[in-house]
DNA sequence: GGGCGGCTTGCATTGGTTTGCAATGCCGTG
DNA sequence: CACGGCATTGCAAACCAATGCAAGCCGCCC
């Protein structure tokens, strides 16, 4: 290539680089050879000189729940208009990711954004050491080292719960995801807090796994059950959607009338009329946002040889009332309620 | 690296080269030392020397259809299975999906694959110089030298319009999706020439652009018109639910009582009950399976030196019978129909 | 003891790019 | 005309791993 325009490689490597120092002319020659050639400069090779890969490391444990898909895109979007790639890894729980993870290290990627994946300390202390900065979206682990990014999972919990009670119901019961993920545990101590604050007790508590068909067996058995309860919280819109098409052409219930259904995200479906899920309302590109941001502060920080900190973000939320549920006197139809309110 | 495992560089490459020749007790003493150092082999030094990047190159133009996220994450896991990875590219239509493919050349990926990504012809000659295997997913372009996989897309609007023309429909429409992309294209004539077959002419044909919300307005506007359709085909599910929703809670139609839907594509959402859509079913596991089926063959080749061929695959299909339309009297809810039947 | 084959290992080169340093050439100024 | 200053350019080292080649070692057989 170098031969072809008659310069030297430096010549070549400045004329593609922006700001370098070039003399107009010699960019042209080098631009004509380039053209002539198909030549362009190997993004491999300035990696391995510059320690700047330019790929985001991003894994994803499922992508059925549409949260996921929008986020994936959110992000890979803007990491584009910042010249970033997104490097994806499919890995679901437990040891598979945390390999696939390893070999995300391998590529030498920038930066490292984990949507509901948890990560091992093992891989997080690695990653801190390599520089590397870490953020989890809506997923939380203990690691010290990786920025966070969450919804008011606590808070949406807690509000639902009270909202539930103002709406007049009394035998409430929860469907949980997967256990022992953060954002389970922490809607459900939310919603938790949030009966206890009312008065009452959970009345039924039933595991949908975040699964859909999981969700809609463990529904079917609580309604059929001794005493059914008057509202379901389900711990993702995913499974709520599940349940209320569950309930609906299995059981020939009506929601809202025969049992209100809940829900948190608010993704896209939920907000189709058919479903008109009450949910707690997780705003995809606030997260997209913010992930990007602590993201690209923090690789900037670690280029300027600085050590960044890990920050952890919990985004506002806010309940979208819709008609999935029974609803507490004087509140309408998609306005959004709060625990003062 | 080498100094502290006390041997050369070259017995470090051979222990992490699987096969290579290494006595195991080299082997175990660089792996101690590589444990000490948290070190690990640079994926991107390796891929300079080895012209292979195990990175593979996926653009898709939109998530919000369900059946790209299903697309991405099969195709992804299939890759990781085969120690590749997939390098992400969000592209619109359009110069900004051509730069972003130009980018990906960058990168020495080893693969492209494009759903629903149209590939201009200079970016095609392109990778066909650089020995860079392309399989274009239900979308096809002219471009010789890229494969192809596709459903059964012509065969798909013809067995949807005997079908409709079998159910005692007599005014159909058409909703296409977006007019220039090869899948609007083959489905719309083979509508078209089913309905001819049958003597039935098109009653009305409108723009949704695979957009859910345009579809909505669209379908709104071809009922409320003179002569309104008693059957509407939408050139994809994503649409058709979108339509349905539409027709049912902003016009208070019954589908199929008052107007009858069918899709294609088959995505998660169109076999929830409350859709239950009539659809022209792709398999999306077998345009996985046959995606990466050609792409990793097609790798192989460029290997060991030779030329691929590029194929073209078109995957069987089936129309899915549900209640989103009037039924052929003796079909039933859940079975498959074929023109012969 | 010498020769031979097989396994293991190190040396040195390779790949495409960036970058610090030094050299070149040109311009203007005194 | 000489010299300083500046913009441009080339040289060569560096990044990290892979690999062909040759050397080293060992055991075995004659």
């Amino acid at each position: 290539m170098a031969r072809e325009a008659g310069v030297s490689q430096s010549a070549v490597s400045r004329a593609f680089t922006p700001g370098a120092s070039v003399a107009e002319q010699t960019r042209e020659r080098v631009y004509e050879a380039a053209e002539r050639l198909g030549y362009r400069p190997n993004a491999i090779a300035r990696s391995l000189i510059t320690n700047r890969s330019h790929m985001i490391g991003m894994a994803v444990s499922y992508m059925d729940n549409h949260f996921y898909p929008e986020l994936v895109q959110g992000i890979s979007d803007r990491c584009q208009m910042q010249g970033y790639h997104v490097l994806l890894f499919t890995a679901g729980e437990g040891d598979r990711a945390d390999l696939e993870l390893q070999r995300a290290l391998d590529y030498q990627i920038d930066g490292l954004v984990l949507a509901s994946v948890s990560l091992s300390s093992e891989i997080a202390e690695r990653c801190h050491k390599a520089g590397i900065p870490v953020v989890m979206v809506n997923r939380v682990s203990s690691a010290p080292t990786a920025s966070k990014v969450v919804g008011a999972t606590h808070l949406g919990g807690r509000t639902l719960a009270h909202f539930l009670a103002a709406g007049g119901h009394r035998r409430i019961a929860y469907l949980a995801g997967i256990a022992e993920t953060s954002t389970n545990r922490d809607r459900e101590r939310g919603f938790l807090d949030g009966l206890t604050e009312r008065g009452l007790l959970l009345h039924a508590r039933a595991e949908g796994n975040y699964d859909a068909e999981q969700a809609a067996h463990a529904a079917i058995a609580l309604m059929r059950g001794e005493s059914a309860p008057d509202a379901i919280f389900c711990a993702n819109d995913h499974m709520a959607i599940a349940v209320m098409d569950a309930l609906r052409f299995e059981l020939g219930l009506d929601v809202p009338e025969d049992v209100s259904i809940v829900g948190f995200d608010d993704v896209g479906p939920a907000q189709w009329p058919t479903y008109a899920i009450t949910s707690f309302s997780q705003s995809v590109d606030a997260m997209i946002e913010a992930t990007s941001d602590t993201l690209f502060s923090a690789i900037e920080a670690a280029v300027g040889g600085e050590a960044f900190e890990a920050g952890s973000i919990e985004l506002p939320g806010a309940l979208v009332v819709r008609l999935s549920c029974r609803l507490p006197a004087g509140v309408e139809y998609g306005s959004h309620w709060t625990i003062d309110a």
